[in-house]
DNA sequence: TTCTTGCATATTGTATCCAATATTCGATAT
DNA sequence: ATATCGAATATTGGATACAATATGCAAGAA
């Protein structure tokens, strides 16, 4: 016999544990670009040696969020702005498509589960929350699609670029814009017309681009 | 004062050169799907300890290329038919769109290039280097593009599924059609056309898609 | 027989220790 | 004063040793 309802979360592995704090640290930009990551401080952090650390690290920097030299240790990565241009740019493209993908096989639950994520991110104050809403919001929309694999370049081009992202929201009109866009890219989905929920997702995904390499370019 | 030309390869870690070398002998399938990768055995291969071994292991996981359960081990990842067809989409639609963006920086030393791997290609007898020059023929054509993130997550797709090209090549008509398709993307690259091309290479990898699905299911 | 149960073995995860390299800082010469 | 060189320190890479978990097998009970 097999009980299920037990035999989770057996998979908390130190190495785990620290690489999913960091990378959260990352993503949401409480480690500033540059930032050195030291080994044996990490370790001290979370009451280990520093091979666990290692393995975390060596899992980050094959994501693309930590930069590591031999012998000089690892750095929290940076993005330039053309990195940042293409990168939206990969966006538009794989996102577009996905979501085209998943129209038609949006259930009803996957819209009011989007919609509940749109309603509270316009309701959100904190930075942090409206990133995290934001983010649900447009992987929910892609769920459905099914495309586990483009699925999971998304996740992992969104952590790399995460962080600007969110300070792009927490500009100006940065939220106002965001919502009326995702309240246009719901309404696509909801009547089933997937070209247009592709075009405007593109069209959302590239207007933001123009905006933060507005912003790059100013400082 | 500083010496350009010496500090070269300087970056061979252990670490590295069981990851490199693994990583060959995945690719290339000399290890097939769900072999076990026993930390202790590649150790001993490599005169080392189990530690850069398990770093290897670390990276060539983040890849996608083995699976590890706690305390179980890392195992040659497989590919299921259904992931093999979205890869083989998601292949489309990335490398259709950068040889487009190619097409109008492709300078002629790179022309030249392509060209000769071509070919080599036509004229190779060895399985392995079919898969090779295959793969540089591509790459090659993509590289003007300059469009670093996209060639990056092109190389990390063609790691995943490159054996299972390699096995495509290898069947009946696979080379002559390959070679024809290849000539066609060379021409509308030579001329400038980078609609044409995207179109082309579009068309390359879904039939090449098409072919995989068919084979895969006869077994 | 067939299923459980406990132990022995094998394998992975982590800690501790040593080696290799980088960086800092002071001494010395120009 | 400035630049250069070398030792002291800091930090990472790797080896060895130990702990935690899984696997296989043998013995016994239903």
């Amino acid at each position: 016999m097999q009980i299920d309802s037990i035999d989770i979360a057996q998979t908390a592995s130190a190495a785990g544990i620290i690489y999913e704090a960091l990378k959260k640290a990352i993503i949401e930009g409480q480690l500033a670009d540059g930032a050195p990551l030291r080994q044996d401080e990490i370790a001290r952090m979370f009451n280990t040696s520093r091979i666990p650390v290692r393995e975390a690290l060596t899992m980050l920097e094959q994501q693309g969020l930590v930069v590591t030299q031999r012998y000089k240790g690892a750095v929290v990565a940076g993005i330039s702005p053309d990195e940042a241009g293409e990168i939206w740019d990969f966006r538009a493209l794989v996102e577009g498509r996905v979501i085209e993908a998943a129209v038609p096989r949006m259930s009803p639950e996957t819209l009011r589960r989007a919609r509940c994520h749109l309603e509270a991110f316009s309701r959100a104050t904190d930075p942090v929350e409206w990133g995290d809403l934001n983010r649900r919001f447009h992987t929910v929309l892609y769920h459905d699609s099914g495309l586990a694999y483009h699925l999971g370049i998304i996740e992992k081009t969104l952590d790399r670029v995460d962080r600007y992202l969110r300070a792009q929201l927490a500009l100006s009109n940065g939220l106002a814009r965001a919502n009326a866009e995702h309240e246009g890219i719901l309404r696509a989905c909801e009547t089933g017309d997937a070209p247009r929920a592709g075009m405007l997702t593109r069209q959302h995904i590239l207007g933001a681009k123009a905006n933060l390499l507005e912003n790059l370019a100013r400082r």
